[in-house]
DNA sequence: GTCTATATCTTGATAGAC
DNA sequence: GTCTATCAAGATATAGAC
């Protein structure tokens, strides 16, 4: 904050990071344009490779990371409003169903398409939404522990309740109603009653 | 059968489909050429456009139903291993596990990736992909009524179990690991016991 | 119906003036 | 650091010989 000129220059770098976030979740990797982004971002096109000079896989792997860590927040928040980690669960998922009609059947999640894009064809980008995966699934399971889940059966409820989530949204996009999550929402209540018990 | 060369006509159509088939579940709809295509199916160029006119579209829609179809077929034989709705399911998750490996982690459902890319940017695929999972949806709803489940459950139960099933796909060709679809197979048992007990 | 050549457009990326 | 012009390669799609 000691000059303007850095400041700009910060905010020029963020405006592309945040096109990237919107444009990749509406069209996924392939499907979107440096020059569309560009413009999403009202930054000139050079500034894009100024920036990145790693080009598209550069702002790709920011993309993820960004957002990633953005949602891992929203995980901790979420899972927050109540004791319970059945209740809280079930409230997040019926939550992403506003969201999701919010968003006008947008991807809520910013790195699925891209994923399910990457994970054949270029590793590095692989990598990274695996890690991001990774990080989501590993502070629900601590949470989950934390709410009476047993430690050895923590981690897979929590993936399993990442993967309902990830692939209701797709039946929901796919559909364009929010019905398959909210049924996921009581799928999900299931299961993690099903590890409260020890089961 | 009357002649070879119609014959041979269905047969460069369904080389194409097939082609279509395997390069869009590796990468995707944007991330696979029309070239490609050809070049994979064996086929000339210009027969691509030949049998549809439509363009890429078009072969994409066919895609997308024709593997629908084929997988609607598999949801039907997977399920009829076992009488008890859980031992089948738990089976067929285990059994996608198996085949996951052996595809090198390649999507193996084949509508997936391109489901995701097009909700927001092509309507008639997105509709495609709709109708192909509500398929599937209902299938697996009907034969979950015919196991136990009760009738006002079931079909939330089978769109939970297929939501499951994609998104554990999609946790595991990220981390290029089967244990997030192992993990799934435990989630999904527990989903339909609390379908059958009428919770 | 098969196959090749090509038209037209868009892509990711670069060079260089300012 | 900003912005424009341009490159080479790729895309989808079409035209037309055979």
């Amino acid at each position: 904050m000691s000059d303007g000129k850095s400041t700009s220059t910060h905010e020029t770098r963020q405006r592309i990071v945040r096109a990237g976030i919107e444009l990749f979740r509406r069209s996924g990797y392939t499907g979107t344009g440096m020059k569309q982004i560009a413009e999403a971002a009202d930054a000139p096109f050079g500034s894009i490779y100024h920036f990145f000079p790693g080009g598209k896989v550069q702002l790709a792997e920011e993309v993820v990371r960004t957002s990633g860590a953005v949602y891992l927040n929203l995980v901790t928040t979420l899972m927050a409003s109540s004791d319970d980690p059945v209740t809280a669960t079930a409230d997040a998922f019926t939550g992403a169903a506003d969201t999701l009609t919010e968003l006008d059947f947008a991807d809520p999640c910013p790195i699925a398409t891209v994923a399910l894009e990457v994970a054949s064809t270029n590793e590095r980008l692989r990598q990274a939404t695996s890690e991001v995966f990774g990080s989501w699934i590993d502070r629900l399971a601590a949470l989950y522990t934390a709410g009476g889940v047993p430690a050895s059966l923590a981690h897979d409820t929590a993936a399993s309740v990442i993967a309902l989530l990830e692939g209701a949204f797709m039946l929901a996009r796919a559909a364009r109603s929010t019905a398959p999550v909210l049924a996921a929402s009581g799928a999900a209540a299931a299961v993690i009653r099903a590890a409260l018990a020890g089961d």
